[in-house]
DNA sequence: ATACATTTAATGTATTAACATCTATTGGCA
DNA sequence: TGCCAATAGATGTTAATACATTAAATGTAT
């Protein structure tokens, strides 16, 4: 359904502003069907995040700072969101030998496990994705790109 | 900078995963600018979008259920949001006579100032989005509906 | 007309998020 | 070395969100 019927606007003041509120539009509805499988597992969209970031460490420990870079939504409590994971089993925390600021974590079998879980469900909602071509979705990618550009403009 | 830098991940299972993304990154991004407008004047993206929708009825009031209807986030609680508008004054709400569950409501001249003042924050911020072209925004525009064309699907 | 399901909005509650503050550790430099 | 700023992460607090429940009004079928 065009975004036009979906939140009922038949006029835009410009493709631009069209196009922010599709963004918005659509990653909402992305996120929320999405967290309809996570919920079934008890976890939320930023602890997937950062388990999935875990993961792709192949069992190299990583500082909860390198973490919150590695995030989507890097404004999150990764400290808080660590917690969560610890609680459930599904991360181990060990102080860092050289800083003993810092602290390292990594995975455990049982977020392995989990993720191995998720990944199918995860996998199709991308695969509905190509629904487009694999050149579209790069072209949309790289013109995503070029809207993050100019970040520090005036 | 591309996605790959941002999150500092070289690869992609596919480019729809890229895209997948790179659609929530790229609007985490948006929003948390935008945020920096709107939390100046003491206002919530979500009260924002009430506000622009009462806006849009020109002076018609609109049901709550209406509202949400509109809204990009579908699952906000629309009746705590107009709790909020209508403590800052910037809206008012009625009881509907047609059907005594419905609530009626409407912008205040308060919440249209309000708007004024953000307008042109909120335009420049699309405007920059004119680093692509406006056949080029139309066209993202395009494959985002589409995406989200099957829903329902298995 | 009555009973019952549906709709509309408000509210209760638990979780999460946003933002600032605090503590411990480190690094740089006089 | 001793001092101070910077960094890493934990924590406190307030507000917002998600989800379920409640209450009132309406629609519908018998």
């Amino acid at each position: 359904m065009s975004i036009e019927t979906d939140i009922k606007q038949k006029k835009f003041r410009s493709p631009f502003q069209k196009l922010a509120l599709n963004l918005v539009y659509t990653t909402k509805w992305l996120e929320y069907k999405q967290l309809e499988s996570f919920k079934e597992h008890d976890i939320t969209p930023q602890q997937y995040n950062v388990l999935r970031i875990l993961r792709g460490q192949q069992g190299n420990p990583i500082k909860v700072s390198d973490i919150t870079e590695r995030m989507l939504d890097k404004s999150s409590n990764t400290s808080r969101l660590v917690d969560k994971l610890l609680a459930k089993n599904l991360a181990k925390r060990t102080s860092c030998e050289s800083d003993r600021r810092a602290v390292d974590v990594v995975i455990t079998e049982e977020g392995l496990d989990l993720l191995k879980v998720l990944d199918p469900f995860i996998e199709d909602w991308e695969n509905r994705f190509n629904i487009i071509s694999e050149a579209e979705a790069e072209q949309i990618s790289a013109l995503l790109d070029k809207l993050r550009e100019n970040e520090n403009q005036a």
